[in-house]
DNA sequence: GATGAATGAGTGTTCATTCAT
DNA sequence: CATGAATGAACACTCATTCAT
């Protein structure tokens, strides 16, 4: 399969976020999403095996845009304060240009359709991250905690901030953004 | 006649959550959901005007349960980092307990239905913490940040934190929780 | 039963015959026709054996107004042309005054529930009426064909005609009435 | 792909006659109808928009199909009187052939259906029979009333009369026929 | 490869009616 | 007498998926 056309499989992906964005993921039919994106709702059965497929490779697809966007071209031997504070101003950046796919992203992860992705599959695209965070604790930068209570405060915080745009009428200016930062390095930062 | 069983309405509460829980959001039927209450779906009916009505009120009734549990006695005359702090574990500790109901809450929370509540009405249930922080910003003990940032900060850590419990393996004693509370502290204080 | 309460009765076919008019038959649910009249679901079964019954009964008193508007104080003695004539300006004025009954009717007439009406029942409320037209015939007055033939000229088109101010814009003056029933006699006249 | 099936669509107008006929308006279910057709109830609807798309272009098939019956071939040369003559025998004939897809006309007429057809497109079949009927008049060979006056005594006596033969015993020779024309014709003469 | 037709199973909701009070 | 609560069955309609072309 998908021998042919990529753009249609391109298509469905964004298709499938546009509806979910606007009607919900409950309310998004495969009737629906084929039309949105412009063919049968047959053809979509030759790109994806079934609707579940469709809706964790669209996840899987907006997960690896994110840790491209946010760590391709790292330079790894810079100070890991650096580093993360890059990071953290790029994926600030890229949720907020990108925020239907963020939300699809959050409305997949808060449903039981998030375990079916295959969780090492996903921390791989992150694994530069988690390397530049080991050696923070190594060298005594960061606080020697497990990752999961540091990327509550480091990340978290990101996404809850550069999606209030969308549902708020709040916006943030690069004061406030680097602010945030300097809150999220306080809170891990030994 | 027959009079109106608030039993029953309590036990669509609960099958509700329970449901939404186990298959999620998209597959939890208005017939599964009565068929988990014990009774017919047109029952449910006569207690809640539509399937949204039976969401959304579901939210709301955590929420407040939540407020309760978290504010309830609140002594504001205390030094707003002790006040915080009670808080704080509080959340946590109700969090902990009430997994299948935050969970809940998170889902609905992340679609669409979340624009169907009055949001005034759950910020009054939270009033109280509105008013703690408030003065801990005139009194130069928080930083003057927009209250989104803060409570980024402050509160979605804990429940990132709390509910990681039911989705993986990490389990957090006494020790790693105070730590947490001092960077959510360490973030927001000036 | 309806031992207590007469208006609940009237009620209730004032309900009904609201209820079919503004939404139809088929819409026209127990539950509703209880609401409009401002009783509950169930006293509605304390003065009716089902619905149906509550249809056909509606049906049946709509029928008797009509006869006895018609036909009450009715002179035999007179010659069958005016008796004709009175009993159809009686008959233009009631239905004129009474459409939203004789909509109900004609919906019900038009619909299976007509084969449950006792059709002698509904005849002898227009006894008199037959007599009068049996006494034309005899008298060589009226054509001697059979009773549904003029009925169907006679009657049918007072009922369009007086129904035609509910549904089109045309209005009739009396002038118009005249010659309709000039029509009427017209055609079944010897 | 396969190909839409004509003959499903003329099997479900089919079944939609025959079901209103035997159970009502009321009583006719998409499930019942399409189970009378040999159709899934599914299927219904790649075929019609909804239950009102299939009721309404039923009654509008039906219509059609008696236009054409009535007036197909018409010569408007001819006099005023034999043209109808000629009209009001094909649709008498007509009618009686047809008394099921006739009684659902009448059904669908007296519901509130009926306001959801355009007036203009029925008229528009029967269109050559209006010119004729204002070309008796412009000749003074007919009254100068009001159509629907005329309507009212030249056809919808024929329709009861066809009908007749479905609801009571009463059956109409060719003699009959003639002389019930003839009241008609007598009404609206000049 | 691509499609619209086709469908059994399911959706949310309302139904006529009965029951306990 | 009168009622609102309760329900199994039915409602109109949509679903994810498959099939024939």
């Amino acid at each position: 399969m998908r021998i042919k056309d990529d753009k249609k499989q391109e298509a469905l992906f964004l298709a499938t976020i546009k509806l979910v964005n606007e009607i919900g993921f409950a309310a998004s039919s495969v009737a629906k999403i084929a039309g949105e994106a412009g063919v049968s709702p047959a053809t979509l059965y030759i790109y994806f095996r079934n609707k579940e497929d469709l809706l964790v490779s669209t996840y899987l697809a907006i997960k690896r845009d994110m840790s491209v966007a946010v760590l391709d071209g790292l330079d790894e031997t810079q100070p890991v304060r650096d580093i993360l504070h890059n990071i953290w101003l790029r994926m600030f950046a890229h949720i907020s240009l990108n925020k239907a796919e963020f939300r699809y992203a959050e409305q997949f992860a808060n449903s039981p359709f998030k375990q079916l992705v295959n969780i090492q599959e996903v921390h791989g695209y992150f694994a530069p991250l988690i390397r530049v965070i080991q050696r923070g604790i190594e060298q005594k930068i960061i606080k020697d905690v497990p990752f999961e209570i540091l990327a509550a405060f480091m990340f978290h915080p990101v996404m809850t901030l550069a999606n209030q745009k969308v549902c708020t009428d709040i916006e943030l200016d690069s004061q406030d953004i680097e602010i945030s930062f300097q809150l999220s390095w306080d809170a891990i930062k030994l």
